[in-house]
DNA sequence: AATTATGTCAACCGCAGTTAT
DNA sequence: CATAACTGCGGTTGACATAAT
């Protein structure tokens, strides 16, 4: 049976959320915490479904979400992170603290696809960092993983194998990032866990992103890109970002 | 000023994976 | 082990805003 016929009654509200209906829901959040969706609606005594609820959540009403611009490390980190992941929104957000994974699936389709098939890339100007995403993106990821699995990994079995097996990819992917999809690593340990792990362990993501600016709590090359953000009518910066890329 | 085209982003939908029974 | 229930993800849609004609 579907869930959705579950949790969906006929009369069920759809479309954009009142400020009303914010408050109820984050009242709900607040009183019981994030989890159990299926019981949000009731508990909130929204008309929504649960996965409404959810989504609205996440996107919108929780707490330290950043709106705007995204700043020039961001949409850098992004790059690089859908060059070596593909589209895996959620994982790629976790590494943007403040930002959802809508929010980076959004920028993604409507400000940087667009420069892959700009007119210069389709000169075959940049035919290579094309042909590079197709062939060393890290798929898929199993967002639990047993309490059995133990961490075994080293760099030559790591190159041998991605994207050639998906067994092997989850091994890959399971000893590299170690961490479950959806979980988002908010402390700065955390953080430095995260990029350390990755670094350590897989070459190519180190010539992805850079070494670890240990004192920065990024990887270097973010770091080193030290632009401002982008000004409305200015150049973006693309050609840089193409530049060290290629 | 009116109309059309384009861009943006919040929200929906379907599906796959996980957990519970 | 099989099935149902639940969760989370990514693709897509559509409403609204803004720009262009």
């Amino acid at each position: 049976m579907n869930s959705t016929t579950i949790t969906q009654s006929p009369g069920v509200r759809k479309g954009a959320w009142t400020e009303e209906e914010d408050l109820l829901l984050r009242k709900c959040i607040d009183k019981y915490g994030e989890g159990k969706w299926h019981q949000v609606p009731i508990r909130a005594g929204l008309n929504r479904c649960r996965k409404s609820c959810r989504l609205r959540w996440l996107n919108y009403l929780r707490p330290h979400i950043k709106r705007g611009d995204f700043a020039w490390d961001e949409i850098d980190l992004i790059f690089r992170l859908h060059k070596l992941l593909g589209n895996r929104w959620s994982l790629i957000a976790g590494r943007l603290p403040g930002r959802t994974a809508n929010d980076v699936k959004n920028y993604w389709n409507t400000h940087l696809q667009r420069k892959l098939i700009s007119p210069r890339r389709q000169e075959g100007k940049y035919n290579n960092a094309l042909k590079i995403t197709e062939n060393t993106i890290l798929r898929p990821r199993p967002r639990t993983f047993s309490s059995a699995t133990k961490p075994r990994c080293n760099n030559k079995s790591i190159t041998n194998t991605i994207d050639k097996e998906e067994r092997h990819n989850k091994e890959i992917v399971l000893n590299i990032c170690g961490k479950p999809t959806g979980e988002t690593t908010s402390s700065i340990d955390e953080g430095v866990q995260w990029w350390t792990s990755l670094l350590e362990n897989c070459n190519e993501i180190e010539e992805a992103v850079g070494s670890f600016d240990e004192e920065n709590k990024l990887p270097s090359l973010l770091h080193e890109k030290n632009s401002p953000p982008m000004q409305k009518g200015q150049s973006d910066g693309w050609d840089e970002l193409w530049n060290l890329l290629n």
